[in-house]
RNA sequence: GCGCCGAUAGCUCAGUUGGAUAGAGUGACUGGCUACGAACCAGUAGGUCGGGGGUUCGAGUCCCUUUCGGCGUACCA
């Protein structure tokens, strides 16, 4: 379906012509004062100065030219708005088709296309904390998002399961057990098919061997265990197999409870097989050089403002480092997908690094000139005092920790209102918690850091994820009552509550665009809770159940209705899902 | 040093290629349930958009400068 901001400004721009003036002036825009009007066009402002004369001159010309069949109101006003409302028929025609297409109408962008979001970021070996919040929400809703358009999208975990992380494991191993006979050379047998080591033991060992990074001694140890592990020293494969076959099970089930789900749990180690061959291949065609002992590839560009340093590709000690994963993982990717977009999303510091990898990419010509390559870098969540958060010990706050606490806070409050029996407690608790959690982070830009606050976001009031949930409840309350409502059309709006709500409603296609063409999930979120607050606007000043005229009910129900299957819509795109009662 | 990002109501944040009176939520105060769910709705108060200069008929938005804060700047990820 055509966006009603393309019709309107396709008049408009019909209009100009017919007045003399340049087709461009005729871009109308959502109004910026709703009290004057629905739409509006300014072009007669910026025209002015080009054609010489007083805007409103242009604005009265232009509005005389305009073709009205659509509009209940076409005002020239001073300076030189021109003021736009739609009229009831065609809302109404509107509404009707995309209440029976397919997705309300929205055109699907991203068919025949394929996109790779990489949102995880997860390490083997080391619980989820709360910095891996952000991008499992964000990369689940704007794979989501893409999703919904027509893309087929795969979301790749991109496992931290190959770096230093892995060596100073091993050598904290050594140094606890160093009898194990994965650390005897010599060794030829079977390896136990039981780890050495438990999750718990795990959750453990790594902060240690981290905080020792400093001691050179440990430091050299953990290096040179990285560089046989990639050299695949067998040893060591095997107690990498043990990590690995203890971490994801645990992963997957944080992860479920988030709703966040993988097509593919690659990491970076499945990224290894392909650097050999990448990089004596980038070594013979001259585009890796030699550079302070390490192989750089040097992706510095003339136009450049700022100084890019090259992309290390191989360390000066011979072993792997991130970019060259990132980059086997892109050539990985080319060959068994060749996606024609790639989606990066972690946290923004990472930005100058992606960079790098997407340049030299490219100067490789591992992806095609063509492939998109974006980096969502997403800003911090910090403490609800505003500083990085902290447990009381100074401990990082483990994610399972903080979906906890959210939901017993979210528990207490379905407990009191007693609105669900106790059998449901928890699978609402569930829902609403996760609503909050998600939508109190979806809800600011990506970009940007911002506070976590528990009590706000679970707040049952205000711009929170219950409220989005408490209004699609509320309607779903009534449409059970009303009965069988599948198939009722539109009516023509009786009063100003259900016009506001239709012009909210034909706004779901545009906002999910920008969303998507921008990766700003909040533009999501703004536009719910605009149609939220249209819907209890709505549902507040009319009465539904008890209306006598039957046909106008009938166009009330369906209004709901279709309001309620955008909201239900929408919220899945961001990642979670409404209870039935709350 | 260089570069990137941010600063808008007491607090948390929006503000769509520059446009009309800078908007929400929250907190404070007030009104609305013998009406489909009051986890809702309505109203009042609260702003020299960090400071200064410039471009423009018009600047929160563009340019310059400055203050403060966060981050990045080749062998961690």
């Amino acid at each position: 379906m055509k966006k009603i901001l393309d019709i309107i400004t396709a008049k408009m721009e019909q209009a100009f012509v017919d007045a003399g003036y340049e087709a461009s002036f005729g871009r109308v825009t959502v109004s910026n004062r709703p009290d004057l009007c629905e739409y509006q066009c300014n072009g007669a402002l910026s025209a002015a100065k080009q054609y010489k004369c007083a805007p409103i001159a242009i604005a009265n010309a232009v509005a005389e030219k305009l073709d009205k069949s659509d509009f209940s109101m076409c005002d020239a006003v001073m300076p030189g708005f021109i003021n736009l409302k739609l009229s009831d028929t065609f809302l109404q025609t509107y509404l009707e088709e995309m209440r029976t297409a397919t997705d309300f109408g929205v055109e699907k962008i991203g068919e025949g296309q394929t996109i790779v979001v990489d949102y995880g970021g997860a390490n083997v070996a080391k619980p989820l904390h709360i910095g891996h919040l952000r991008p499992a929400i964000i990369g689940e809703a704007l794979k989501r998002l893409h999703k919904f358009f027509g893309y087929h999208t795969i979301g790749d975990i991109h496992l931290g399961d190959w770096g230093l992380q892995m060596g100073l494991i091993i050598a904290e191993l050594q140094e606890r057990q160093p009898e194990l006979p994965y650390f005897d050379e010599n060794y030829t047998g079977e390896y136990p098919e039981t780890a050495p080591f438990t999750l718990s033991d795990l959750e453990e060992i790594y902060p240690t061997a981290s905080s020792k990074k400093s001691d050179p001694v440990f430091a050299e140890k953990a290096h040179t265990a990285t560089f046989e592990l990639q050299q695949g020293r067998r040893g060591y494969r095997a107690i990498w197999q043990h990590i690995m076959n203890i971490s994801l099970p645990d992963l997957k089930r944080i992860y479920d409870t988030l709703d966040v789900h993988y097509e593919k749990w690659l990491g970076e180690s499945d990224a290894d097989p392909y650097i050999p061959d990448m990089v004596a291949d980038l070594k013979q065609r001259g585009l890796a050089v030699l550079s302070e002992g390490a192989w750089v590839v040097p992706v510095a560009e003339e136009s450049d403002k700022k100084e890019v340093p090259p992309m290390i590709l191989v360390k000066s000690d011979g072993s792997a480092i991130y970019a060259t994963t990132d980059l086997a993982t892109i050539l990985q990717r080319m060959q068994d997908w060749a996606p024609d977009k790639m989606l990066y999303v972690t946290d923004k510091r990472q930005n100058l690094h992606f960079e790098q990898v997407f340049r030299a990419a490219k100067k490789s010509s591992i992806i095609k000139a063509e492939t998109q390559m974006e980096h969502v870098g997403h800003g911090t969540m910090n403490g609800a005092d505003g500083k990085p958060f902290k447990t009381r010990d100074g401990g990082v706050l483990r994610l399972e920790t903080l979906i906890g606490d959210m939901t017993d806070f979210v528990r207490a409050k379905v407990v009191e209102n007693k609105i669900v029996d106790d059998s449901e407690v928890e699978a609402t608790t569930a829902k609403i918690a996760l609503a909050a959690l998600k939508y109190g982070d979806l809800s600011n830009q990506p970009t940007k850091d911002y506070n976590f606050d528990m009590e706000r976001f679970a707040a049952f009031e205000g711009n929170t994820g219950p409220y989005i949930l408490y209004t699609i409840v509320r309607v779903k309350s009534i449409l059970a009552k009303y009965g069988a409502h599948e198939h009722l059309p539109m009516q023509v709006p009786a009063n100003i509550y259900a016009k506001d709500l239709m012009l909210a409603i034909t706004k779901v296609g545009p906002a999910l665009e920008s969303a998507l063409k921008t990766s700003c999930p909040n533009l999501i979120c703004a536009y719910i809770y605009e149609l939220a607050g249209a819907v209890n606007k709505f549902y507040h000043e009319t009465r539904i159940l008890t209306e006598e005229d039957k046909a106008l009910q009938a166009g009330y129900i369906s209004l709901i209705a279709l309001a309620k299957n955008i909201l239900e819509t929408c919220i899945h795109i961001l990642g979670f899902s409404a209870p039935e009662k709350m």
